[in-house]
Order: C-alpha cells, then sequence, then structure tokens
DNA sequence: TGGCGTCTTTGCGCTGGCGCAAAAAAGGGG
DNA sequence: CCCCTTTTTTGCGCCAGCGCAAAGACGCCA
C-alpha cells in the first residue's frame, strides 16, 4: 500500500478520525481490483458481500427495473466509497456496478469491516454517518422527482456533475466524464429525446456547449438559475 | 414503563437481539411525549436531537420544498422509529413529523442514544440495519417515481398502505388511516386531482370503494395487476 | 481514408397528467 | 337538523414530455 494510497483512505469521510494504527488495519485488510470499461464489480440482486472504495477511474451504479429500464443512481470517483450496504449481514446489492473506463477499487470482505467495526466504533460512527448522508441525498431527490419538472431536474443534475467532476476552463466548466443523453435521461428520470432536445435549446441559448458525451457549461449562474426558480 | 411497552420496544427491529439488562437501560433513558392531532414533533430543519419511537397514533413524516409544496415520506405507527439520524452530531432533520390523531411517543436525546450505543454494539449494528433498509426503500421509491407512471405508483402505494395498516374486512381490506386525495398525490409526486380521478376509475370499475379519507380495496388482485404490468 | 457503429438530433403525432374553477358531497358541531 | 368547513368530483383547456422513425453527426479503427 503506497502513501498515496493510504492519504486517499484518510481523506475519505469513512476514515476519518482514525488513529494510525486503526488505518494500517484498514490498509491490511483491504484487497485491490481492477476491472476493464464497462466491466461490472457486481450485480444487482448478488449477495452484498464486499465494501468498496475507489482508486482510480469511475463506477457507475445503476438499478435495473423488472421490465429492463435502467436508473442510473450515482457515479462514484476516486477516493469514495460505494455498496458499504455490504456490512450487514444477508443483505444484497440494490444496483449494479460498473466501470467506467479501467478502473481500480480497494474492497473489504464483510468479515474484515465488521471485525474492524468492532474493534474501532469510531469506524461504525463514519459509517453511519455516511448512511444518513445518503438517505438526505436521496429524500432529496424524491422530492425533486415528485415537484419538479424536468428541465429543472436536468439542470441540477448538471449542477452535481460539475461539482463531482468538474473542471475550470477559462471559459466555463467542463464535466469531465463521458455521459451520453440516454446516462442523463436515466439520472433525472426522463427519456433521451427530452435530453437531447433541453441541451439543444440550452446551447441554442448560450448556456451550455455540448459534444458528444460531453458537456461544457458556459454560464453557470444562468443553469443555477433554471435549477432553482421556475423561470428566467 | 409498563410491560406492554416493553414488549412492543422489543418487539422493534432496532432493539432486535438486546439482552434484558440493555433493553431496561433503553427504557430507563426514554423520554414520554403525547401530542394531539395535527401538532408537530419538530420542524424540517431542526438541529435533530432526538430519535423518537412511537407508542401510540401515527405520525406523518413530510418535506416541504422551497415554494411550500409538500413531499409526504411516510406514516410512522405505533412499534416503529423514526428520526435515526439524530443519532449523529450536527444533524438535522430533513422533514417534519405532524401527529396524525393524538399520538404519544419516546423518545431518546442524543446523548443517551450515544452511550447506549458504545455500550450495546448490538444497538449500533441494528441502527445500520435499518438505515439500510430505509436506503432501499428510497431507492425503490426513486426508480417508480422515475420509469412508473402515475396509475402505477397509486396502486403501490394503496398496497403498502394496506400491509402497513390494513385491516382485513369480510369483503375486502381497509387502510385504517385517514387519508385524503392530496395525502395520497403527496406520497405519489402527483397532484389530488389525478389521485380523484384515477381512484374514481377503480371504483366504477370495481376495484376498490372510497368514502371521504377511506380507502377500501375490494380486488386485491387487480390492484396488484396494475401495480405490477402495464395494463390489465 | 473510408467504413462502421454509436450517439444525437429532429419532425411529427399524440396523450397523460396538470391546473383552475366551480359545483357537489360529506362530515361535524352547535 | 341545519350550517359551515373541508374534501372530492368534474368539465374544460392545455402543454410538457413521450415515442417512434429516420436522418445526421461523430469518432474510432483498420
Amino acid at each position: 500500500m503506497t502513501p498515496q494510497l493510504l492519504a486517499l483512505l484518510k481523506s475519505n469521510p469513512l476514515f476519518q478520525n482514525l488513529n494510525d494504527h486503526a488505518l494500517e488495519q484498514v490498509a491490511q485488510a483491504a484487497h485491490r481490483l481492477r476491472k476493464q470499461d464497462g466491466e461490472f464489480f457486481f450485480f444487482q440482486g448478488d449477495p452484498a458481500a464486499r465494501v468498496h472504495f475507489v482508486i482510480q477511474g469511475k463506477v457507475k451504479l445503476a438499478q435495473t427495473t423488472g421490465d429492463g429500464q435502467q436508473v442510473l443512481m450515482e457515479y462514484i470517483g476516486p477516493g469514495r466509497v460505494f455498496s458499504i450496504i455490504a456490512m450487514l449481514p444477508k443483505a444484497r446489492y440494490p444496483v449494479s456496478s460498473q466501470a467506467v473506463g479501467e478502473s481500480e477499487v480497494l474492497y473489504w470482505p464483510r468479515e474484515a469491516i465488521v471485525s474492524l467495526n468492532e474493534q474501532y466504533p469510531t469506524l461504525s460512527a463514519n459509517m453511519m454517518q455516511l448512511m444518513a448522508t445518503q438517505i438526505g441525498e436521496f429524500q432529496n431527490r424524491i422530492r425533486e422527482l415528485s415537484t419538479q419538472r424536468v428541465e429543472r431536474r436536468i439542470a441540477r443534475v448538471l449542477m452535481r456533475l460539475a461539482r463531482q467532476t468538474g473542471q475550470r476552463l477559462p471559459d466555463g466548466v467542463l464535466i469531465d466524464l463521458a455521459i451520453s443523453r440516454q446516462d442523463l435521461a436515466e439520472m433525472t428520470g426522463t427519456t433521451l429525446f427530452t435530453v437531447s432536445r433541453t441541451l439543444k435549446r440550452w446551447e441554442t441559448n448560450g448556456l451550455i456547449e455540448s459534444r458528444r458525451e460531453h458537456v461544457i457549461i458556459r454560464q453557470p449562474h444562468s443553469l443555477v438559475k433554471i435549477a432553482e426558480e421556475s423561470e428566467d
């Protein structure tokens, strides 16, 4: 385990306030795993057995409905944890996780995490904190889906992505993630057609610029307005 | 603390597998609180300081959007816990909680719960389990809001309510909860008009029977069909 | 450089669901 | 039993967003 990796671990909320000894043990117990673009770490419905931590690349968490539609829950980038649910006995993964680009993770088998948890209450407190945050985010998303129109939801998702993976350009913010209209549709609960039309309109008005699978936000301010109010 | 109350506690997943001594201590630390119909236990945005447990009546958890719209998250009945988030330092309640009918709860101040948590790892494991369940339910709800049409969502909500508070009748299941069209709209992310029209249609077809603020499910089977497939 | 697969746009038609206003129905209290 | 409040229904108009099909643009790889 390299020092950089340790630092990455340390910077994650999940491992906050752990002393060096504890962190050492956490690192000891970790396994490393690399996947090619498009490969899956696990599938929705599998018995949940591992807690994951992204080192490199991106991981896409999506839920598939009975009739094959997808709902894209989240993109997880380096330094972030996913599938904490595997801490719990007898749980199943509620989503599938797919590598976006070549990606690498650390993971801990449940037994390891559980025993670390018993040794270090701090760890378990952190974990609860994370789950609580997650709950809060989902509640917000439910509220948005229930009360906001599509345009607003798309604006919000773009802003969130910009925050998470945004790269400042001289003239705007580039969302540094190959993201198709289809993906955006799955994140906002609409169709790729509507996303396409909406982005086109924004592009015409100079709010954004979009290439195939990429978006650059030119006027963040205007986007914020759309996200918050109803009209401009 | 009466024996019934202890039994109620004991039956809750949150207190599962606690030995009698632990349960005793949990009970010791609890406070009792009674509210009249419509009164609030706390408001969205308040610093989260108490974990609650419903003894009697019902509690309605709802989130209010900036522009005054409501999203109804959940009804909590006797024997269920809410606002676990108050375990965590510096959290705020993400919803408001309102008594529906005269209601009574037990509650524990954060310090009490935290210290119990440290003494009894079982408690903290249970708590995580609960949070995980919650997360799973929210994910489902997000998926439903994203991919299903209104009619199906209403059917699902009715079924859930029937499961949670359903009362078997000779000829159907009564949802034992005063629930207005407005409430159903807030639970399904639609409007009271659409709910009204949908229920009316179902009533005409004999699927349900509805009085003011009450619904009786006459043909659960047909409702399930609507909830699962697209058409009958 | 050309061909190919994927992603995106666009035209067209359609309808589910919204919003409002007003009437009707259902309770509840005095 | 009547009045007042709240909830529910209903008619009407409307449009955001969906779905499909087909064309177009892009990027990659050989």
